[in-house]
Order: structure tokens, then sequence, then C-alpha cells
DNA sequence: ACCGCTGTTGAACGAGCGTCAATAGCGTTG
DNA sequence: CAACGCTATTGACGCTCGTTCAACAGCGGT
């Protein structure tokens, strides 16, 4: 088989063996089993574990990047509600494999971590770059350090409450949802 | 030596360890070389390798919870800022050690999980006891479900930001930040 | 002095990661 | 067509580390 072809393959199977395990779990003998292939093998396209791990979830982050890419919407809250309704989507759809990833990226190593919070970084970064000053101007939003040290912290709120509202609605409709999430990023701005 | 101060002193050594070390390189063989003890009397003491992991991060938070207890103070936004404070400064002081907690919970077992869960479940239902429903609506919050759902987030972003301002402060005083944060919380629940 | 309890050990087993020399298949070249 | 080389692929070996277990040692009670 070719080299790509089979690199592909084996991140491929390494992401959805992912929805049944953690990345921990995630073996050399298992996949080369799954892959029917010889653990020898693994070590010829992965150095080792840990890179192996590193490939699977640079193309997860990828992944989630590409596909929550936002629409260009006038409103910017509709337009801001609109991509977190974009990254939930994917979040419900890929359930097992994203949270698999989120625990992947909080426990493991220096490299993994610094994948997933760059993936977040770009998400996030998104918001600033497509509303631009004047919409966030609009949303009384205005791009200073400090600013950014609490759009992160939205950020980490967003995550964790879509996991925690896919566990237990809690009564609130996905447009509710959507947009308590919107609007809190100006009131998070604007608290003062 | 006794079982209970041996057990102790397993869990304190164990502790420390993890200021160094992830939770999943904290080994048995480590610990049983640290402690000058041969493997074997580990699992005397602790089943399994995940039975004493669970007893460390068990430790851990019950360490965190008690010490971060707030004080009684009349104004509710203060009193909120004290707690935050509070749990600011435990962080700051165990910096390594509880950045490996937090790691060990999100990418940790079930078990794991589940007792820092309810560690910052209680952390958060203290805001709710402490600050009585009166000053809660003297904030604008009153109790709701799908609020729960935005004060676990806002729990969530505490953290993160926290962690992140500890790393760099972006120009942000000890003050400005749990004056940021503080704000946030009833910024959140009322903002709709 | 004997007995039993239990803290403690060390050897042994198995799972899983990583290495490496050897092979097999295939395209290239003389 | 035969020899050659390249590389995908294998299988066996060694090592680390979690886990088990039979044996021992010290000590209090009878």
């Amino acid at each position: 088989m070719s080299p790509e072809s089979r690199r592909e393959q084996l991140l491929e199977l390494g992401t959805q063996l992912l929805s049944t395990r953690t990345l921990e779990e995630l073996s050399i003998e298992v996949l080369a089993e799954e892959a029917g292939i010889s653990r020898g093998l693994l070590y010829h396209y992965f150095g080792n574990k840990q890179e192996f791990h590193v490939a699977v979830v640079r193309r997860a982050v990828e992944q989630l990047v590409a596909i929550t890419a936002p629409r260009d919407i006038a409103d910017p809250l509709e337009q801001l509600a609109v991509s977190i309704g974009a990254y939930l989507d994917y979040v419900v759809e890929n359930h097992t494999g994203y949270v698999s990833l989120v625990r992947a990226a909080a426990g493991g190593n220096e490299e993994v971590r610094t994948i997933y919070e760059e993936g977040r970084r770009a998400l996030i970064d998104r918001i600033f770059e497509i509303n631009g000053p004047e919409q966030l101007a609009q949303l009384g939003i205005e791009d200073s350090p400090g600013l950014r040290l609490m759009v992160d912290g939205w950020g980490a709120m967003t995550e964790s409450v879509i996991l925690a509202w896919i566990e237990d609605p809690h009564g609130l409709s996905r447009e509710d949802l959507l947009h308590r999430l919107a609007v809190a990023l100006p009131a998070i701005a604007l608290a003062r």
C-alpha cells in the first residue's frame, strides 16, 4: 500500500477508535490488530505512540476548525450565535469523539495540548476577524490585552456549557442556549 | 508502621510527586522507590494504581475545598471577589500541583472526574448558600435550572482564566482580575 | 514457648511499548 | 530477462511497569 493512503488509513482508524477509548487507551497494539498490520509497521509511519497520538489529535482539530468555518452575516450578535451553532452541531454529531479529544487535550502531553489550544485560539480569533473592529464596537467591545483573557475564558465557558447542555439541556432549547452564550460574550467584555 | 500513618505518608508523598509528574506518570514504581518500600506493599493499602490515584485526587480536592472556605462579608459582590481570591491564592501557591490535578481530572477515568466535579460543584454551591436568595436577588440573580448551566460555565471560565492569568497577567492586577471575574457572574446571569 | 495476625517483601507473570535485523514485493536498469 | 535496490512489512527480542501471590518477620496475646 502507498505511504500516504496507509498513513491516512491509520489516522482515520485512530480517530474512529477514539470514540470508544481514551487517547491513553488507544494502544499501538489495538490499532495494529484493528488495521490488520503488525505493530512494527506503525513505527515505520509514526516514530512512537506519542507522535501517533499527536497526529490523530492534529487531524481532529483541523477537522473541527474547518467544519465550523463561519458564514458572513450582517448582525454581529447573530453572526456570533451562528458561529457557536456550527460549533455546537459539530460537538453534538461527533460527541463521543469530541469528548475524547477534549479529555486527551486536557490530560495529554505538552504537544497535544498545544495543538488543541491553537485550535481553540483559531476558533476564537475568527470572531475578531469576521466581526471587524466596527462590528465589535457595535457590541461595545474593543480589543485590549485584559479583554483577551476574558474572551478566552468565555471560550472555555462555551466549551464547558455546551458539553454540559448535551448531557442535560436544563430545559433550554438549542436557540436559547446559543443566544445565552452569544450575549454572554459582550456581557463579560463590558462588565466592570 | 501503623496502617493509618503509612497510608497517610503514601498519600502525602503521592500529592507531592504530583507537582513534578502527570497523574499518569505517577507510577507505582516511582512511588514505592521514593517511599522506600516495595511495590507489593502499595497493593496492601490501595487495591491498584487507579484506586491510589483516586485517593490522591480525593485528598487534593478536599484540601482545596477546605482551604478556600469563604468568609462572611456583607456586600455580595465583595464576598464573591473574596471567595474567588481565596481560590486564586490557593492556585497560585500550589500551582504545579493544581495544574496536575486539573489535567488529571480532565483526562482521568470516570471516578477521578466525578470526584473533581463534585469538588467544583461544592465550590460553586457555596456561592448560592453563603449569598442567600436575598443577596443573590441583590445581584439580580434568581436561581433557576437554565441559570445553573451558565453559572457552572462561569465556574469553568474562572478556572480557565485564573490559570491563564498566572501564565501571563495581561497587565491585570490581582484585584482587577478578581473584580472582573466577580462582575462577570451577574453579567452572565442577567444577560439575555 | 507457642500461636496468630498483619505489615512487608521479593520473585514471577503478563501486557504493552520500542528496536532491529531479515524478508518480500516491485520498479528500474543493464 | 536477470540482477539490483528500494521500501513497505514482518516477527522476534528486550524492557518497563502493573499486578499477583506465596512466604516471612515482628509483635501482642494466651
